[in-house]
DNA sequence: CGAACGTTTGAAAATCGTCAATGTCAGTGG
DNA sequence: CCACTGACATTGACGATTTTCAAACGTTCG
């Protein structure tokens, strides 16, 4: 679960969605140039945190941006009437730290144990005077981002929740870290509530749709975290 | 057909949402740089599209990216299913044409005439290489589209379709193009249908909606396209 | 063991989508 | 000038999915 780290810092950005070629390597991460890297870990600070402990806080002073190395946090939003609607999930290799007028827009909480790293938002700002070319990755790393909250938005829009659910179950399934290709298997790493917060349902909807998918026999529940997905029958059902 | 063009080319380039100080003038607009300004002119072409006429096609190869000078654009994306849901609305000085693969991830149509700007993306990207300052600037773009992207999000997962409309006209009574502030009319340029599409319901509960809000006292119907707000009002009826 | 938490299940109410019909308005052509 | 047409908007009735409220069930952990 943590990162081999052969050399002191080893960044991995992910390129969230795809990109044309020549920015990425073969797992979709940014290309970053030695001295570009060398830049960033100058001011990179490596945090851990454990499982279930906040980040950041929404409207707190944004102090930084984080990088994951490993580990899944999750951001959520919360909004004046009282909901709370989660905003996207992150995975290794994701940026996440969002902020307007400097204020962070969400608040983060890791689910798992977590390796970040941590930079300092005036550094940031002052390395891409030094290093044009950082700028341009996190560029595409921001676009990358704008792909990934319009394919969220598009999942929270489908009318049925059994639709938003697989779609999920579909996304998570992309996730080498929680699917095992070999047995089909998927790991949840959030509990119902999260899911309900991130498909814009409720807990009880989430759990009655886990049924009514395992009576179709589109998944098969192992235990409450674990279901054997049928892909295919879960894209069919989506595509509907 | 062609632009006015007081100036060669002035070119707005609005920050949805709001950013540190030093980079927006007063308007909420990057301030480029003369220079700046003169290399992106010198690869912009005018290009003006009447009213409901499309400009580019989901799927369709990403050539360019558009700035608006003037009108409104509708940014749709086709689902395999079927359903189609606006993504966002453009403004003035908005920039679109998102893209993934070299291929334009949603479609754009004028809603009203529209005087746009056209960038070549090659060509950008090559005065992304001449002039670092640029990419700054697409970054913040970018950034702050991501945050309008997130609202989207968040007016869309209200539960209550009466909630959503309230976000969506408070929305647009931030849009100097549509809303009169001293007598507190709303100009609706697009039709139900769009909202519906917008706001991920159909054109039977706008209509009803609407209805509902006018009884309730928090909007006054002028004609189908023309709404007197009570913003604090349906502020109230949003976080409630 | 018991408490706390997460998950599941049940039953009832409510919102919303669907289908269908009607209404309104602008523009067209006789 | 008036009927006609087509696009858009509204209204009504119905059914269905989903939320809500409640309670039971299982697990984990002190």
């Amino acid at each position: 679960m943590t990162a081999p780290a052969a050399t002191p810092l080893s960044l991995r950005i992910r390129a969230a969605g795809e990109v044309p070629g020549d920015t990425v390597d073969s797992a979709g991460n940014l290309i970053l140039s030695t001295q570009t890297v060398a830049a960033l870990s100058a001011i990179a600070v490596p945090l851990d945190v454990k499982a279930r402990t906040p980040v950041v806080r929404q409207g707190d002073e944004a102090e930084f941006v984080f990088l994951i190395r490993s580990g899944v946090i999750k951001a959520e939003h919360q909004l004046e009437d009282g909901r709370t609607q989660i905003v996207a999930f992150h995975w290794p290799g994701d940026l996440f730290g969002l902020a307007d007028h400097d204020l962070y827009l969400n608040s983060a909480d890791a689910l798992t144990d977590c390796d970040l790293i941590r930079f300092s938002r005036p550094a940031l700002k002052a390395l891409f005077l030094t290093e044009p070319g950082l700028q341009g990755d996190f560029l595409v790393e921001a676009i990358a981002h704008l792909r990934l909250s319009q394919r969220h938005l598009l999942l929270v829009t489908h009318q049925r929740v059994a639709k938003r659910l697989a779609g999920f179950l579909i996304e998570c399934s992309q996730k080498p870290e929680c699917y095992d290709t070999q047995t089909g298997v998927l790991s949840l790493i959030m509990d119902r509530t999260d899911i309900a917060a991130y498909l814009n349902t409720t807990v009880e909807s989430v759990s009655r749709m886990i049924g009514a998918l395992e009576e179709r026999k589109l998944i098969t529940r192992v235990d409450a975290r674990h279901v054997r997905l049928d892909l295919p029958g879960l894209k069919a059902l989506l595509t509907r």
